[in-house]
DNA sequence: CTCAAGAGCCTTTTT
DNA sequence: GGCTCTTGAG
């Protein structure tokens, strides 16, 4: 019996698939990683496949972790030759190679979007642009949406020449473009669209990596973007040993769960996809081996509402199971409390995990009110999502001490530094030194070299040379190779006296800083450990490529909250679905939309989000929610009609929703007929309660500074805040054979407990003995 | 140049 | 409600 038995018909046929364009509509929870690990099984025992010749691309890294995970462990020989990874880890890999060809330099900086909205604030100040009349953010999404479909800024302003409006953003586009070149970055799009320059206008390198990508595989097709696509479908052009050419491209999704329109997916590279490449093979796999009978039929029902979409019926063999629990509770607060202690009582009483449960929500800023009743009933969690690790204000000022050291071009991280902590270098200063650097068109850095022959500074620059001296010293010890980046990074914090100042302040809030701090230098030492080669520019490229549902892994026991959007190709045994209320879900902005199709799109997201159950779903509305300070009446999401009655279990009190009488002084200010209402907050009447304030010193990490945002996102807070049992554990000791994703297998010669984490000493077969941290190298005990 | 207070915006989703 | 940006006083 080979491992190729245990698929199904379907699954099998996709798996035995060896040559040509393969299109797999993969149903949610049909086993579509599954059949692509097989895959890359078979092009490699039965095929006669060269791993080196193997690529498979996901959208997160821990999609791509879990793939490589997978694939590690059934292919025998050379797995590590494949390269699993993201679209945009992909381009990376490939422009760090050659992009000098396209005029950057090879340490190119990756701009997040902080970085993209500053730097768009600063060309609309150099143009003169009104930033209430285009807002950044709209100008962020205009051009990003131009990127996507792969138009030139000169493009651009060609084809918007009549529109005001679009002048404008033409003219922002085309400037923003040159000064990210100056500054020698790169985008997220960018990092798409320059590897689809190079690879067109160079072809020794398109030849070489067509030459190397033989076989491509792309999960979650349905979510690429046309500049996706066209880096995909110029690969995957390969001539094969008769000379004829050769289409392996192997793409598998599903267009039920394209729910990424909004940032610029193309549903119609999955739609048209057998017309793009004529002798496509397609496959269904509709079995689906997740969720009960009563799940699937509820997800069918809904989604049939749709009118675009391929035909498809997902179907089990498992039972019925428990009927879909349906709940209308007063205020989201009560919601909140209810779902907390449901899972509080299942975990004491039925042996349940936490890590069973997931509530899911539309929009992040649900997540307040469910954080602050699990911490009430001492429920462990973690939120992903919101704002990440390495947008917080403390770690993104160190980084850009980092970026400055290794990038000097880098405009926007030096800017951001200069004045912290507080140098007395102020904006006016800052503005005579760019006004400068772009007189004698040289970077801002550059400039600030230079401070003491600027005339118009004064005694500013004697301010500023102590600033480029420190940068210039440390600059120069990363020559020595003695000189880790642990080294640079407690430099920094020496030389800027950055913890220092914090320590000084004393409040709670430094103290969660200094710890995100340290956290952060713990992330350093763990990628020391972990990488073969490290250097300064790999480490920076690492952590902005981090999104952060990649910190999700299952050996961690907490409840698990975060958007129905992350939580696409996750499963949970019990899943929560809150705030289902129209407004809520599908959003305002969808409803009131002209355009029927984004409904369309809410409600895949709605099938996305009932899908991720196993066992059991509930789903539950408010009646009265507060949402940006105010109060807001909803009545129950349509897509709850849209789920037949019979399968529906409705609990709780059946009451009538109440809403503001239409006369009064409470009427909606969404004006029309609908059944929302919105009153201020301040007139808003109990039930809505405040809640007690949350008991600062048992609960330090439930304290969120003033700037940047949510600290109870991150792990280190997780593994601190939640107590001692939170602590991180390993299913594993000293002797046990242990499997790390990159080093391979080992045996334990050393356990250390460091703080909350454990100093894992392993003797690899193949590389010899490692020092690792048992948090993050996710060893796996054989 | 820095800090504090107030205005205004926001909320759809994120690699 | 909460975050960010602007404004005006020291």
């Amino acid at each position: 019996m080979s491992i190729y038995d245990t698929l199904n018909p379907e699954q099998k046929r996709a798996v035995l698939h060896n040559r040509g364009p393969l299109l797999i509509l993969a149903g949610a929870g049909s086993g579509k990683t599954r059949v692509l690990t097989h895959r890359i099984a078979y092009l490699i025992d039965e095929a006669g496949v060269n791993p080196w010749n193997i690529l498979a691309i996901t959208f997160t890294n821990k999609a791509a972790r879990e793939m490589r995970e997978r694939v590690d462990n059934i292919v025998g020989y050379g797995s590590e030759n494949i390269w699993v990874s993201t679209f945009h880890s992909t381009c990376v890999r490939i422009l760090r190679r050659h992009i000098d060809r396209l005029g950057y330099d090879t340490n190119f900086t990756i701009y997040d979007s902080d970085d993209q909205k500053t730097l768009i604030r600063e060309v609309c100040k150099y143009l003169d642009v009104d930033t209430k009349k285009f807002k950044e953010r709209a100008l962020m999404a205009a051009i990003s949406h131009a990127k996507d479909e792969m138009m030139s800024p000169e493009q651009f302003e060609r084809e918007n020449q009549v529109d005001y409006g679009k002048r404008t953003i033409a003219k922002v586009y085309k400037e923003y473009q040159s000064r990210l070149k100056k500054n020698n970055a790169l985008d997220f799009d960018d990092l798409i669209n320059k590897t689809v320059e190079l690879l067109r206008t160079n072809e020794d390198v398109l030849h070489y990596y067509q030459n190397r990508f033989k076989y491509i595989m792309v999960d979650e097709y349905q979510d690429t973007n046309t500049a996706q696509f066209e880096l995909i479908s110029t690969l995957a052009s390969t001539v094969n040993e008769e000379g004829e050419m050769e289409h392996n491209l192997c793409v598998v999704g599903d267009d039920d769960q394209s729910i990424y329109k909004f940032r610029g997916a193309n549903i119609y590279n999955i739609l048209n996809f057998e017309k793009q490449y004529p002798d496509t093979k397609i496959i269904k796999l509709e079995q689906n081996y997740r969720s009960t009978k009563n799940i699937l039929a509820a997800a069918n029902e809904v989604i049939a509402h749709n009118t675009e979409r391929k035909s498809k019926a997902l179907w089990t063999e498992q039972e019925e199971g428990d009927p879909i629990y349906w709940q209308i509770f007063d205020t989201d607060r009560d919601e909140a409390e209810s779902i907390a202690v449901d899972i509080a009582n299942a975990v004491k009483n039925d042996d349940k995990m936490y890590s069973d449960f997931a509530v899911l929500y539309r929009t992040n800023a649900q997540s307040r009110i469910l954080e602050e009743r699990l911490v009430n009933l001492g429920v462990p969690y973690k939120i992903v999502g919101g704002v990440n690790f390495y947008q917080r204000k403390e770690i993104k000022d160190l980084l850009c001490y980092l970026k400055t050291i290794d990038n000097g071009n880098d405009d926007i991280s030096v800017k951001r530094i200069i004045n912290v902590p507080k140098r007395g270098i102020g904006l006016t200063s800052v503005d005579k030194v760019q006004v400068h650097a772009i007189d004698k068109g040289i970077s801002f850095y550059q400039a600030l070299t230079e401070a003491e022959y600027i005339p118009t500074l004064g005694r500013a620059a004697s301010k500023i040379s102590p600033f480029v001296s420190m940068i210039e010293i440390l600059k120069g010890k990363l020559h020595n190779p003695d000189y880790s980046l642990l080294d640079l990074f407690d430099e920094i914090i020496e030389a800027t006296g950055y913890v220092d100042e914090l320590r000084e302040d004393g409040t709670i809030e430094s103290q969660t800083r200094i710890e995100n701090i340290q956290e952060l230098r713990n992330k350093i030492a763990s990628y020391l450990d972990s990488t073969d080669e490290p250097s300064l520019s790999n480490f920076l490229e690492e952590v902005s490529l981090v999104a952060d549902i990649d910190t999700v892994t299952d050996d961690t026991n907490v409840v698990i909250l975060m958007t129905i959007h992350s939580a696409k190709g996750l499963e949970f045994p019990y899943v929560y679905m809150c705030g289902m209320e129209d407004g809520i879900f599908p959003s305002y902005m969808t409803i009131t939309s002209d355009d029927p199709t984004e409904i369309e799109e809410e409600r895949r997201l709605c099938y996305v989000g009932i899908t991720r159950a196993k066992k059991k779903l509930s789903l539950s509305a408010a009646k009265m929610r507060m949402q940006n300070g105010e109060m807001k009446f909803n009545k129950p999401s349509r897509f709850i009609n849209e789920i037949p009655r019979f399968l529906l279990k409705q609990t709780g009190a059946i009451s009538a929703p109440r809403f503001p009488r239409e006369d009064s002084a409470f009427v909606n200010s969404f004006g029309g007929s609908s059944n929302y209402g919105t009153i201020p907050s301040k007139m808003a009447a109990s039930p809505y309660k405040k809640p007690a304030p949350l008991n600062k010193s048992a609960n330090t990490m439930f304290d969120k500074p003033k700037t940047g945002s949510s600290l109870l996102n991150s792990i280190p807070n997780l593994q601190k805040g939640l107590g001692a049992a939170k602590s991180f554990q390993p299913n594993y000791k000293v002797g046990d054979t242990v499997k790390h994703i990159k080093f391979g297998t080992g045996m334990i010669t050393k356990m250390q407990q460091s703080g909350n984490d454990y100093e894992v000493t392993v003797d690899f077969e193949g590389s010899g003995q490692r020092k690792l941290r048992a948090s993050v190298a996710r060893l796996k005990k054989l």
